[in-house]
DNA sequence: ATTATTGTATCATTAAACTAATACAATTAA
DNA sequence: TTAATTGTATTAGTTTAATGATACAATAAT
């Protein structure tokens, strides 16, 4: 798995967003034990600081908790997870509608372009 | 018409998007003149170099021309207007696509939701 | 008991984006 | 001819993100 960072955001949003994916897809399971700050820093290519920046701001949300020794646990609460995976996919389908609409486009149309669309890295 | 700029991406970027929507949506008509670099500035409450600096890029696509003393032009090739407008649409698409098949929805599901959508500000 | 690992904190430096103040050049308008 | 308007250039300062180096505290492993 890439890390696939790019410098048109901010190095750590990118990583946070990447790390609450593999909790979403199940890369990293409920209860179980990710990675330390400076493995996970290495894997990146980055900073350990700047991970340590997008683990705290991750931890916010609840998705992880750090023991201050043993590590980090991803949460056991499988309905957050699954919460978690719905709104980020409102919060895409919303964007996506709006700025589609912004150029002009209808609902009805925009689904006949999906329609229309290749299916991609399934 | 509202400039709506906020922090977590250059304010440039978000302006040279925004001059490009008022120019595909028909707010800035092909040929006609759009406002001063300071009469811009002052509207969205940026710095004017800030807003030169947008413009100077949007002059790379060709979607504006400046001309020296009298002002900015826009473009009155309304095929290359139709072109654009249909890049970024298809840009948008695929960007949509890629991310919700990440999240782990399929094509199918994707569209169902869509339909489930409200139509938003049309 | 000692060592290694872990999260966390601190301080300095670099690079990029944005702001600010000003000036210049060219053409239009008076 | 003169004044105003326009795009453009220059230089400096501020803020934020990211890096780099290092240190501390707590616990797990030995």
């Amino acid at each position: 798995m890439a890390w696939n960072l790019n410098s048109d955001r901010p190095i750590y949003a990118q990583i946070l967003e990447e790390i609450q994916l593999r909790i979403i897809t199940g890369l990293y399971k409920p209860g179980a034990k990710i990675p330390s700050v400076r493995d996970l820093a290495t894997e990146a290519g980055v900073n350990p600081n700047t991970m340590q920046k997008a683990l705290a701001e991750l931890e916010r949300s609840g998705l992880v908790m750090a023991q201050r020794t043993s590590g980090r646990m991803v949460t056991e609460d499988m309905a957050m997870i699954r919460e978690t995976r719905n709104k980020i996919a409102r919060e895409q389908i919303r964007d996506f509608v709006d700025k589609m609409q912004k150029l002009g486009f209808q609902k009805e149309e925009i689904i006949k372009l999906l329609e229309q669309t290749e299916g991609g890295t399934v």
